[in-house]
RNA sequence: GUGGCCGUAGCUCAGUCGGUUAGAGCGCCGGGUUGUGGUCCCGGAGGUCGGGGGUUCGACUCCCCUCGGUCACCCCA
């Protein structure tokens, strides 16, 4: 074979059955998750304009460097940009619509970032999240978090870890940004070359550094617990005494900050252990309080997170959990006369509500034969000149130790239907 | 964006010091069983060795560029 003329563009691939069903099956466990807990789907669009995007922070990287942007056709053109996060939009649609809050919503989807790709970190990735606007009952923070922490229960993952801290609010934070930047410039002798061009942008992004050389200053670094106000100080306690009574546990990590600059008060990113890599974040969010204002709304407090599926799906692996979902295939329909009856039976069997596939090319039987013992059917339904004379098919168990029989047209559905639901004949 | 490593059939990999027609397992197709899968046996298709350039009598092998992947930083899910 020649070289393919194209390939997916990098840090973009195709999902491939049977990656694409087990993905999906993942998507679902987290959409019934949220269903029965009160959030509905949002559907927002996959690009906004640009400006809804730059008011995630101007000193970050998600907006500065790694959007995908361009200009539509109109006149004069419209500024878009692919959506690297969620947030954003479903507070543009808050202000936009001005649904009754609380609005508690849920999505998934894709998102895209202009990264240097690696494992667990590709340029179109997918997340699934919720957001609740419109309070700041810290019990919401609570529900949220609590959400998180059940799906990946629900996933079978066991080392994923949940990490939790206050930002503080529009009180606070300013107080502690001051008094960790004074410190960090006291000591940015000792300090990483990046971690003082960070300095300089976004001081709280220092404790996030990953050199070895930062970890002695970031360890003696204030922490904002110290710097919380009374009301901040509150929230928090009542957030973390929620989530104790959910038996949910979760570890306080004091210099916790969050990518994107509109986080408030509640922090949180969820861990795999499993992942040894240092893409091991497999979900963050918290609290932003202003970011609906930001975009035109009235004064909104939202909370909500977001999961990267791909790399939870990584972390599966890692962990041996969520290994997918049975072969939805029941019934495979082998038809060695003519193939007219293949048409019509699986139609039938379709109809019926069963899964069902056949072969194609009017292949011999031993090759059909394979096909249907590849497809993970459980039955096979055999027509072949004689049913085909007779008007009758031969129903097939294909378990190990399963007979078959041959029954009338018209008793198919009946018959492979008892089979499926009666076990081994 | 910076630096390291990797790139051989659809997949996972072997390929000696640069030396003739580049191999295996799995998968795929066909046959053994002219109506029966999962086991077994036989056979077959499938690769200009990621792409381009260079060194050399000769390159899968060495060098450069490039594309892609990957690891760390960065960023973040």
């Amino acid at each position: 074979m020649a070289q393919p003329l194209f390939r997916a563009p990098a840090g973009t691939r195709d999902i491939l059955p049977p990656a694409s069903a087990r993905r999906r099956g993942l998507v679902r466990v987290f959409a019934d998750l949220a269903d029965r807990s009160g959030f509905s789907l949002l559907e927002s669009p996959i690009f906004e304009e640009l400006g809804v995007f730059q008011r995630l922070g101007a000193n970050n990287d998600v907006v500065t460097k790694e959007l995908f942007e361009f200009f539509d056709k109109g006149d004069p053109p419209r500024h878009l940009a692919l959506r690297p996060e969620l947030t954003a939009g479903v507070c543009r649609a808050f202000a936009e619509h001005r649904p009754t809050p609380p609005w508690k919503i849920w999505y998934s989807g894709p998102q895209f970032r202009y990264e240097r790709p690696q494992a667990g970190r590709y340029r179109q990735f997918e997340q699934v999240g919720v957001e609740t606007l419109g309070t700041d009952d810290p019990h919401a923070d609570v529900e949220v978090v609590g959400l998180g922490v059940r799906f990946y229960e629900a996933l079978g993952m066991r080392q994923v870890r949940l990490l939790i801290n206050s930002l503080g609010d529009s009180e606070s934070r300013p107080a502690y940004n001051a008094a960790l930047a004074a410190y960090l410039q006291d000591r940015r002798g000792e300090l990483s070359e990046q971690s003082l061009v960070t300095l300089e942008r976004n001081p709280l992004r220092v404790l996030d550094s990953k050199r070895e050389q930062d970890q002695p200053v970031i360890a003696e670094a204030p922490v904002m617990a110290d710097f919380l106000s009374g009301a901040s100080a509150e929230h928090f306690a009542a957030v973390r005494a929620g989530l104790d009574s959910l038996d949910a546990v979760y570890e306080v990590s004091p210099r916790l900050v969050r990518g994107l600059d509109y986080y408030t008060r509640t922090t949180f990113e969820f861990v795999a252990d499993a992942l040894d890599t240092a893409q091991n974040a497999v979900g963050g969010g918290g609290r932003y309080d202003g970011l609906v204002e930001e975009l035109g709304g009235p004064p909104t407090p939202g909370i909500g997170f977001a999961l990267g599926v791909d790399r939870i799906l990584l972390a599966c692996d890692a962990e041996d959990a969520f290994s997918g979902t049975a072969p939805p295939v029941e019934v495979f329909v082998v038809d060695v006369a003519d193939g007219r009856s293949a048409v019509v039976l699986c139609d039938r069997l379709r109809q019926a509500g069963l899964g069902v596939d056949r072969a194609f090319d009017g292949r011999s039987m031993k090759a059909q034969m394979k096909r249907a013992d590849r497809s993970g059917a459980t039955v096979a339904v055999i027509v072949g000149p004689d049913e085909q004379a007779a008007g009758t098919a031969t129903v097939r168990d294909m378990r190990p130790g399963g007979g078959q029989r041959q029954v009338a047209a018209d008793d198919l559905v009946a018959a492979v239907t008892e089979l499926l639901t009666g076990g081994v004949q």
